[in-house]
Parts: structure tokens; sequence; C-alpha cells
RNA sequence: GGAGGGGUUCCCGAGCGGUCAAAGGGAUCAGACUGUAAAUCUGACGGCUCUGCCUUCGAAGGUUCGAAUCCUUCCCCCUCCA
């Protein structure tokens, strides 16, 4: 096991808060595995790389010889968590919970060692609670303090309605700490409230306290938001790896740190001395590639990682075709299949005015040749690669209606 | 209950009777360049059977040769006062 003070410096990496400090290192003395604990919401997991970002840091953990805890939360989901106001959500059934959790540990696994991961349901200590344990858990809480959350106190002073229940889950995931005698809490920052609810209770119940960690949100592929499917700017961890590797070239040379930070396993030694050398003229995108390389690795394999670089130089640097590339059959008549309307069809574009355009402005390719006649037609029987830009082919084969 | 402000194309936001498929910015896409799908620059950016036609400016009606712009009703947001 890592020395306490080499063990507090990686634990602090990309973190955005820690508390408390003194408390950690107290813990870390004892040179006994801690209990990590991280809770999950069993809504249907699609995992991109900005969930890996926790994922990651109890991964850590885990190489540091400590006891993770994944918690997925089938018992507060029927509370559903207050943060996101949806204040309804559709409770699941058990089946769904259960299938959910499959394709949790399916996902999960390729950041987490499944040796080391203990994987948990709140249902267990939840439903042995009953309405008298739920009485008397509220009754460690005042409503003032429970007011105190931030987006309670916002709803409150904006006169918007607080359902009774939903000041139950801070304290439910709190009791979820008591019960499995967390050391440590881990969660993003929009947890704070309730990671520190954990604290109070575990108190209350005669445990030491836990510390909280909670880490950032991961910014999405444009740099600004964070990373979200709604917003479209992620990288699922269940992504082809060409996407993947092409996604991660596209950050910005800024941004990149960033994802070197939250994202990568290499040593920030190692990381800071790439960042001098970019700052004394090395290349980037020298770097970018080494990034992209190892979540490649992380969530394929080497060989995926390799082919992917080969790949996208070739693409890019050379503009040769991709290997694989949809192949789509269309129907014509006896006249042929207009340009535009075959890009439209093979899905390369979303309208023929788009086509239309694209052709006017020399993007559009028909088997590598540039084409700028946007009346031609494809005759039957006639199989062709489609492409506009760099990035978007089909193979389409033309053939009577 | 009272007084105001507003809903415009993916988003923000101008337009306030014709020259409006609607300024500008963002996002996006294409091109150039490059170090990559970074950065920068250029162009495009409602749809279609594309030198033309069709549908958009909260909804429905109306005035007008002509409306995103004026009128009526309705729906929805926001601010201030009580």
């Amino acid at each position: 096991m890592a020395s306490p003070e080499a063990a507090l410096e990686s634990i602090k990496r990309g973190c955005n808060e820690l508390l408390v400090e003194e408390e950690i290192k107290q813990k870390l003395k004892r040179s006994k595995p801690l209990r990590i604990k991280a809770g999950f919401d069993p809504t249907a997991p699609d995992l991109h790389l900005g969930h890996t970002v926790l994922l990651n840091k109890m991964r850590q953990f885990q190489d540091l010889g400590h006891h993770v805890m994944f918690l997925i939360g089938d018992f507060t989901g029927l509370i559903g968590d207050p943060t996101g106001r949806n204040i309804t959500r559709p409770p699941l059934t058990p089946e769904q919970i259960a299938a959910n959790a499959e394709t949790y540990k399916a996902q999960v696994f390729k950041v987490l060692d499944p040796e080391k991961t203990e994987v948990m349901f709140n249902s267990k200590w939840g439903n042995e609670l009953g309405a008298a344990g739920m009485i008397k858990l509220a009754a460690t809480y005042t409503v003032a303090r429970m007011l105190e959350r931030d987006d309670f106190a916002k709803r409150y002073s904006e006169q918007k309605p607080i359902a009774v229940h939903e000041l139950l889950y801070p304290l439910m995931q709190g009791y979820d700490s008591v019960a499995m005698r967390a050391d440590v809490e881990l969660g993003g920052t929009d947890q704070k409230f309730n990671l520190l609810v954990g604290r109070e209770l575990q108190k209350h119940f005669g445990q030491e306290p836990q510390c909280i960690l909670t880490m950032p949100l991961l910014e999405g592929l444009d740099g600004v938001n964070k990373m979200s499917k709604s917003l479209g700017n992620y990288i699922g961890i269940t992504e082809n790896p060409n996407d993947m590797f092409g996604k991660l070239m596209s950050i910005s040379d800024d941004l990149m740190w960033r994802y070197f930070e939250l994202l990568s396993f290499r040593p920030m030694t190692e990381i800071a001395g790439w960042k001098s050398e970019v700052g004394t003229g090395r290349n980037p995108r020298d770097v970018k590639v080494l990034l992209a390389q190892e979540i490649v690795e992380r969530f394929h394999d080497r060989l995926a990682a390799e082919c992917a670089l080969t790949d996208f130089e070739a693409r890019f640097k050379q503009g040769a075709m991709p290997v694989e590339m949809p192949e789509i059959a269309l129907g014509a008549d006896a006249g042929g299949l207009a340009i535009p309307l075959a890009l439209k069809q093979a899905g390369l574009c979303a309208s023929t005015s788009e086509a239309i355009r694209a052709i006017e402005q020399g993007g559009v390719r028909v088997d590598g040749e540039k084409i700028s006649d946007k009346t031609l037609k494809l005759t039957i029987g006639i199989t062709a690669v489609l492409q506009i830009g760099k990035r978007k082919f089909a193979r389409v084969s033309v053939v009577a209606a």
C-alpha cells in the first residue's frame, strides 16, 4: 500500500473538494483498507466519459488497495433524486432494475476491477427500515437544516412545491452510508449536500463520519457545457474505436489537459512534463494521440487503439477512405437516381437542399472523384461510394424500384 | 386583484406594412490551410420534382394590392405592486 502522503496526493487529483482532509489523513494512516462508497441511480445506464470521471476515482482507490462499494440505489430510486427537478419519475419494476444493474456491471467493469468491487443495493436495508424506522430516521434531522440545501432553499423561496418525501432523499442516502459503514463517499459536485448528510447521520449512529470527495463535471466536446447525452457533446463508452478516437482528437488543445487530468491514469508528473514540452514546441497533436489511444484501449483493446490511429491518419493525413462504411441499397426508376436524392437517402445529409449545397461547395465525391454537377444521376445496377466531406461515407448500390 | 414586458428560423437575438426565407452572434456543415475532426480564414446554413415553386416569425381569424410587422380573440412566459 502506498504511503499515506502519496495516496492522498493521488486521491486529490482532479477532485473538486475533499472534506475533511485532516480526517482522511488519519484514516489513511491506519493502513487498513477504507470502505469507499459511490451510489448510482438504477435508471437505464448509457454511460459516457463524463460518468467515468467518478469511476476512475473509484478505480484509483482500488489500485491503492481500498474496498470499493458500488451502490445501486434501487430504494432511493423510489423517491427520485430531487436534484433534477422532475418530481415524478416513473417507478421502475424490479425486473427493470435488475436488467439495469446488469447493464451497469457490463459497462462499469471496463474501468473498475470486478474482483475488488462489491455491488450493493440499498433496498436491502431500506426495506428493513420500515415506517417506524423511517420516522426515527426523519427525527434525526430538522426541516431548517434540510432547507439549507441549495435547490430546496431556492424552490422554497420561489414558492415552488417541495413534496415531503423529497426531504427524505438526502436522509436515505445518508443512511446508506451508515448501513455500509462508509469511510469515504464519492459523488459529483451536485451531491455535496447529500454526502454531508451522511456524515451527520453516521455521527448520530455512533460511527466515525465519512469523508466526502466530490468530482467536477467533465466538459463535453465543445469544451463549455458539461458532457451530456442530450447536448450531443459526449463520447459514449460503448462507441466504436474509430469514433471514439476521432472525437477525442477533435477536442481543443486546451481541453485536452482537462481530459488528461480527469480521464487518464497516467501520473500527473508525466502529463505535466508533456505540457511543458508542448509549451516549448512539441506538437500537441502527438500528445493528444496518446490520450486518445489510452482511452480507446481502456474501452476496447490495444489492437483497436492501434487500428484507430492508423485509420485516422490514413483518412485525415492522406484522405483515404475508411475500410468500413454503411452499405445501402437504393431504389430508382429507369431514369436513374439523382445524386442529391441519393445522398439524402443514404443518410449522409438531412435534405436534398443540403446535398445540393455540399455539391456546390465541392464537398461531394463519388468513388473518390469530386463532382460538381448536381444533376448527375446514378444508373441502375451501379455501386459507388458516396462521400460528403471527410467524415461521411456510404457504399450504395442502385437497384430497380 | 392591479400595472407593465414578451413569445421570430437548432439556440440567443434584431426587424415593427413592401427591397424579409427574415440582420448579427452561437451551434452546425463544406472548402482552404494545418499539427488532427485543434486554431485561423472563406463560404453555406427552411423544404422541394431547385434559374422556379412551396411552407415559416406562439395559435386562429381579420384589414390590405401586399403583414413577422396593423386589428380581434385565444394560449403561454416574465417583471413590478397588492
